[in-house]
DNA sequence: GTTATAATTAGTACCAGGTACTAAATTATT
DNA sequence: AATAATTTAGTACCTGGTACTAATTATAAC
């Protein structure tokens, strides 16, 4: 091949695109994958600018740490202010693994998790699940965005708590939530 | 030190401990930490059966991401059956890092996820937001528990479609909820 | 068909972070 | 002091690379 590139540009993409789906495909793997020599691969992957694999296992263990952006956590968002008892606020940076492929708004359980935890870490109780929700959407977010969402106790009675969680991007109010949360005294399973 | 080797467990565990938290430490880095030479965490880690840097990374690539519990993928749990426009059913797994540790009782916003994003899946249209959501967490679910939701759409007028998620688990009801979607035609964004 | 250039492949020296092994030195215990 | 546990040293080898130089092959343009 010379000057055009077709095939060439053509490998790039699709390297580029395995490895964004799987970082811990190696070189000698990637060169069998596409027919080529190792050197090839090393050469399209400092064109593109991937560094090598424990680079990639690295970057790719950080992105899967810190944000916690959906999962095992406790908290979903990054916990900025609490009051148990009274109010909580938390701070979610939308990533794009968070919002639709096709425009990049966030979906919306994203929004709804990191109110439902906020208001569940606000309550004071050793157990607290939510019994139900309230949720308005009231504008798209979008990748990038930093979602600060503010939850206030609003009411309490014996083991029924109400908290109002209200969503913010720079001011714009993006989501509302009324959750009734239940507290649970130990054991409290069934 | 012989016999006893009361500082050598103490530096086993205390190693163990530092790689649970952080499995990126070199030997090199925790031979300085500990202020023995490499040799030596090199013999603790095989006496623990801790596997070498790569090893641990993989691992923790690995638990990190293949069941997408949440954040990713499109739909949450995974999809049985549909009828774009009517209906469609999904079953999602509830595993431990789905719950509260201390009750292994699910986080409400799995089940939310899961029945918000199979009432988006189930909209006939290019790009759907959830605009508003009722809910009810009527039982609680637990670890292990396999959650079917089944989604109906209800209404659609323009384009505002009111979708009815009901989730059993086992024939029990333990979610409802009502979700307003909208579409958007291409380029919906704001 | 020849030629200039792009693309690919080969080869070498070097590096980090190991494994696996042998042997020596150190330390504690009795 | 003798013995056994522990630690350290040293060597050969491995994977998955970087960085570099040089040779080879393909292709478009003339």
């Amino acid at each position: 091949m010379a000057r055009g590139g077709k095939a060439k540009n053509l490998r790039q993409s699709e390297l580029a695109r395995h490895l964004a789906n799987n970082p811990l495909l190696t070189d000698e793997e990637l060169a069998g994958m596409f027919g080529v020599s190792i050197q090839t691969i090393r050469l399209d992957r400092s064109e593109l600018q991937i560094p090598e694999l424990r680079e990639r296992m690295k970057t790719a263990l950080q992105a899967s740490r810190p944000v916690r952006s959906l999962g095992s956590d406790e908290l979903v968002g990054e916990l900025l202010d609490i009051q148990v008892g009274h109010y909580g606020v938390s701070m979610l940076k939308i990533g794009p693994e968070m919002s639709f492929r096709k425009n990049l708004v966030a979906r919306g359980h994203h929004l709804f998790a990191q109110a439902n935890s906020l208001a569940v870490a606000v309550i004071d109780a050793e157990v607290a699940l939510t019994g139900a929700a309230r949720v308005l959407f009231k504008l798209p977010v979008k990748a990038g965005d930093l979602v600060m969402a503010r939850a206030e106790v609003s009411s309490q009675r014996g083991n029924k708590t109400v908290v109002k969680v209200i969503s913010r991007v720079q001011e714009a109010i993006v989501f509302e939530g009324i959750f009734t949360v239940f507290t649970l005294h130990e054991e409290g399973n069934q």
